[in-house]
DNA sequence: TGGCATAATGTACGCGTGTACATTATTGAT
DNA sequence: ATCAATAATGTACACGCGTACATTATGCCA
């Protein structure tokens, strides 16, 4: 392992002028930063990242966390592996490492910790719900004033507040539901996941919305719960089953959910689409292999992990941000509708099983104090929403 | 943020006492111990993982590497989310870090300059192939001597190896060809992944010998290829579609693969199981979720990780690890068979579709050198093969 | 009580870097 | 040619911890 004094000698410097040169601040001579650019190859010298981090007191890694209870597969893959996917991206173009922490989200979590012993400079958290040991940890968090930035997930605001990017479900729910309504729907039950997440208020709105917008009132006796789960789908449908008879459309929070009740109404001989129509949520994988395939709500999952790194990000660089998530969308070197991935492009193999069609036209009525930004995205008080989009296949 | 010194202020000790009561090193007095653990607990002081590494020349992270190309979703995320949960618990329970690097299969990968800048103390490799770079990449890793470990996939051994821990997919797809034959099939098809993957390969071999106990002669072509993604299943019905009349079975190499094929052959008029039965491999979560639900072969992914990263962990703390992996599942703490996850136990919603059914009995006549341990896994030479099992659905 | 082994603690330094500050070289204007 | 401003580089130290080694306390046996 070659050292920096070895680099100095070789070079004929001080050690001070190869750390310059290494990281390229202040002036310097070209000729010089040549010579110790050249011994530094020739000793095969790489910036040993632990001192440097010690030195300035900076771990370089930022914490992702994830929510995992063992033995159980409780969120869908395809939510994190987006997510995180366009997470790894915003931070290897950064330079920041992605460290991955697994959490009980029934148990208290130590994020101030993380911190203060230097195993993060930021964290990035997914999948929180508003369990009261997740609500108390999150808190913790946010009254240290540490830089974070939640995906997805929406708390009260209180005095400091984290940042979140999350998408705008209530606006996705209420596509969802105002197909079903514009294609003669009159009677839409909604399955709804856990009350935990600020995610399920929201489509819960956007379906109270559009059926408003309709002249519908509310039926409380078509709303189903289930926990985003394929089996909570499943056994769904025994309730939905019996209420058959004033149904003529479902409308699920995810898709999962919505793989998981088509199985069980099938097993009790109710055909989708046919006798129920049915339409999910998320545009995940599966939605597309399912028969029939799923008509869903694509959101863009990677986008959202790259906004929610580079807030978290532009949180450590300065601008003692308290300009939330906003900040990353105008400043940042790759904003979010330039990136590349999501936006109007399909993901993967998600094409040829019913044409999607954008339907960004049909907006609700009135989101929470949401503005629409640049980048597509609409601003609240304190976090980004991004946009959804309808995906029209044969369930509905 | 408290630090050493004022503990050790607080306790009346010296700061190298404070030392040895954080890290539990040496003979201490009982009382010694309390008064310092008070004052750390009053001060609210932690160890500075970042100064702690840093002096220790570790940084306590462990990397895992994935394959990543942007805008393609190339690997079942099934697979790598069952995977890193098996080395998430690992490495916490030993108190490592993990750090998720992503590498572009296509590019050479400095895995050397990961270790040389402290950035890691260790390597877990996921979704290897043998494509030129990147079995460059690995020949430089294992050259230099680092501690790491490769997950599913075995590369030629040479003079220093990188150890492994797979599956037995000899065994898996022994199992799975011989369902097939044992239910009366003649003419079995068999759509592989890609040959860059020693996986291929494995599976290709088991096929071969069922194929042999059968008394049966391969046919080439009934051979497809694929590159285990569904669009490639999809796209590879139209030549299984004509081979058709030579075929009256048809064994995929994954699950992903088997959908897309399904899909494919129902767009012809080809009904699974009645005209085709097929099978699948690997007990992805969406093989239940289609219709007919797969049958297919389970592959202990959580395990897999696990004792990967027991593996790589074993390598950091001394034993010189000449031993390969198979030390780990002697010694480690929480050996394979009795961490709780996989093994016996159906991951989340498997169950409920088609009655899963123990076939370990059916083995392969001679693996490659291999040789059952008291885990249930065999080792041979340079890696540990996991046990597979054949999970019995409606699509053969 | 003395001597010795061992427990318990303190002292001192190195780990490799970033950077404030001091110093020297260079440039440009007068 | 002189001086000042600025560029370029060197010097010196802190960062927080682990640990080898020195030192002191303790217990045990004769």
């Amino acid at each position: 392992m070659a050292t920096r004094k070895e680099v100095a000698e070789l070079a004929g410097v001080s050690e001070a002028t190869v750390s310059r040169v290494m990281n390229g601040v202040g002036p310097m001579k070209e000729e010089t930063r040549r010579r110790v650019a050249d011994a530094a190859a020739r000793l095969g010298y790489q910036l040993n990242a632990l001192a440097s981090g010690f030195a300035k007191g900076r771990s370089g890694n930022i914490g992702v966390v994830l929510p995992h209870v063992p033995k159980v597969r409780m969120f869908s893959t395809y939510y994190f592996s987006e997510i995180l996917s366009g997470i790894g991206d915003a931070l290897h173009q950064a330079g920041y490492g992605l460290l991955l922490l697994y959490r009980n989200p029934r148990e208290r979590y130590d994020y101030v910790s993380l911190y203060r012993t230097r195993r993060v400079d930021a964290c990035l958290i997914l999948g929180a719900s508003s369990l009261p040991e997740e609500q108390a940890s999150v808190h913790a968090l946010a009254d240290a004033g540490l830089p974070a930035c939640i995906v997805d997930q929406r708390f009260e605001p209180r005095g400091r507040d984290i940042p979140f990017v999350g998408a705008d479900h209530r606006a996705g729910a209420y596509a969802a539901a105002r197909h079903m309504l514009d294609t003669g729907r009159r009677s839409l039950g909604f399955l709804n996941g856990s009350p935990h997440y600020s995610n399920s208020a929201d489509r819960y709105d956007g379906y109270l919305a559009a059926l408003a917008d309709a002249g519908l009132a509310p039926d409380p006796d078509l709303l189903f719960e289930g926990n985003y789960s394929r089996t909570s789908g499943y056994e769904a449908a025994g309730a939905i089953a019996d209420r058959l008879d004033r149904l003529d459309g479902l409308m699920c929070a995810n898709d999962r959910m919505a793989i998981g009740a088509i199985q069980g109404l099938r097993e009790r001989g109710i055909d989708v689409p046919d006798r129920l129509p049915v339409i999910g949520y998320d545009n995940a994988d599966a939605s597309s292999l399912t028969d029939p395939p799923l008509t869903t709500v694509e959101v863009p999952f990677y986008e959202m992990g790259r906004l929610a790194a580079e807030t978290a990000l532009g949180m450590l660089s300065g601008d003692a941000g308290e300009d939330g998530p906003a900040a990353a969308l105008q400043g940042g070197p790759a904003a979010a509708s330039q990136s590349g991935h999501g936006g109007s492009a399909l993901p993967d193999d998600a094409a040829g099983a019913g044409s999607p069609d954008n339907l960004e036209d049909i907006a609700p009525p009135d989101g929470p104090a949401a503005v629409s930004s640049p980048g597509g995205a609409a601003r609240t008080t304190g976090g980004l929403l991004l946009p959804t989009r309808l995906i029209i296949r044969r369930s509905c």
